[in-house]
DNA sequence: CAGTGGTCTAGACCACTGG
DNA sequence: CAGTGGTCTAGACCACTGC
């Protein structure tokens, strides 16, 4: 009963240069509320939020207006709305759609029919971040990162090599053991163990020739082509929170994407 | 003034075994009865609808309730909502997001920053559908078919080889020479030579070594992988209209996805 | 049955566009 | 200035969930 709404321009500067008066609606302030409570942890992955009525008593504004704000961050998959039952925090952990980011499919058949896929930890240190590192996670060059790779096999056969680097300081404690042991989405491990939720990513798709390394790891012949999947996945804020290499085998599966 | 809205259970049905009464909010009908007007060509593409306010008056509803079926449909990508002019007919044509279906974006720059594509129809001839090409165009084996093969090349350099197959029905008339005069999407074409709109797409992606021929068009070396790109794209009522089949040289440039 | 989100309405006012 | 979509409110009722 303590939040307060503010009046429309925010910005307390009147620049002269801009003269857009930046108006933004009331329901825009309530979401931006909303999503500061999500990011300080006040609500967390999984659980409910306040009715609507409640949050509407709390910001002082019509349900109407706390139903357009919510609308818009279900909508962009940060809050699940279940009738009868409340508005909850989305989780990448027993969601419908698990593995949400992940759009490799087997070519017939649902992914479902293939199984849980299985996973091999390759590798997990500590290092230095490079320029390119530091870059697409916003860092400082040099500061610590975590380097993981590891094997995702499909019915069996390794389909994805994937390497990915996560900023040192968020991921303190994040060990191989702590990987391997974990049964289920990374991201999930990620919410429940460092509070860090993914909230959406980026992907960069190219077409590219193995190394013999990789077509160690992945048991495949030189010269199979690989797509390379490179990934940013950001958290609250459009903060970047993970970069990730990833190499599919297309020999069964495919990447797939649906345009709107 | 003569439209009507139906009561609540639309399906005249009593199935015993589906118990589900299938309701559908009033706002849905009226959404439906949007996408009839669409479909039928009442409003062609860039063309504006009645304001909210008849459209309220003509199916009988409130204002909100033809708001929230308006709302539905922009967010699909359908209609285009302009504040003070109206709310308009979306087209693959005069669009903000021109090819809004092709991902292919340069590693730096922007889209804009190299030109618009260059085309090069390579054939264009009328065949019989094969298994597959009717399977994914849903119509029968042997229906007659447009083939239409092509080179985009971006800055000068061939980067997409591409073939896509149409029913031969809705685009009757449709030559290699009508393609080749028209500056524009080939989607834009499409809307104003053939009543013909496409509102989503599915894609399939692998990655590829090419065979001579390819190489030859695309002017690559042997064993430079490729991405293939399978579309299916659809117009009104998940209606298949158009299967794609492209090749993409990712040297420099990637398939750009945004995952949320 | 109470509590939740979901629908629908009616009316007021605001921001934007164009003549 | 009139007409459009955009915001906000208040209230009524419906559909779904779980106790």
């Amino acid at each position: 009963m303590t939040s307060q709404v503010f009046s429309v321009d925010a910005s307390g500067l009147t620049d002269a240069a801009s003269a857009a008066p930046a108006f933004s609606p009331l329901y825009q302030q309530i979401k931006g509320l909303i999503l500061q409570s999500l990011q300080s942890g006040e609500w967390k992955p999984g659980e409910g939020i306040p009715s609507e009525m409640e949050l509407a008593a709390r910001y002082r504004v019509s349900q109407g207006t706390v139903r357009k704000a919510i609308d818009e961050l279900a909508s962009g998959n940060l809050l699940i709305r279940r009738q009868g039952k409340g508005t909850f925090v989305a989780t990448h952990a027993e969601q419908q759609v698990q593995y949400r980011f992940l759009k490799l499919m087997p070519d017939s058949g649902n992914p479902k029919s293939e199984g849980p896929a299985q996973r091999k930890i390759i590798d997990c240190k500590r290092l230095r971040a490079n320029a390119e590192i530091s870059r697409a996670l916003a860092i400082r060059n040099g500061d610590a990162v975590l380097q993981v790779s590891r094997v995702l096999l499909f019915a069996g056969s390794p389909t994805i090599l994937e390497h990915l680097w996560l900023p040192g300081a968020p991921f303190k404690g994040l060990t191989a053991e702590r990987l391997s042991e974990y049964d289920g989405p990374m991201y999930a491990l990620f919410e429940t163990e460092f509070g860090v939720r993914m909230v959406r990513a980026e992907e960069k798709i190219k077409a590219v020739v193995p190394d013999a390394a990789q077509c160690k790891l992945l048991e495949i012949k030189p010269h199979t082509p690989l797509l390379s999947v490179e990934r940013t996945a950001f958290t609250y804020n459009d903060t970047p929170m993970e970069l990730r290499r990833g190499f599919y085998v297309t020999n069964t599966h495919h990447y797939h994407n649906a345009l709107n």
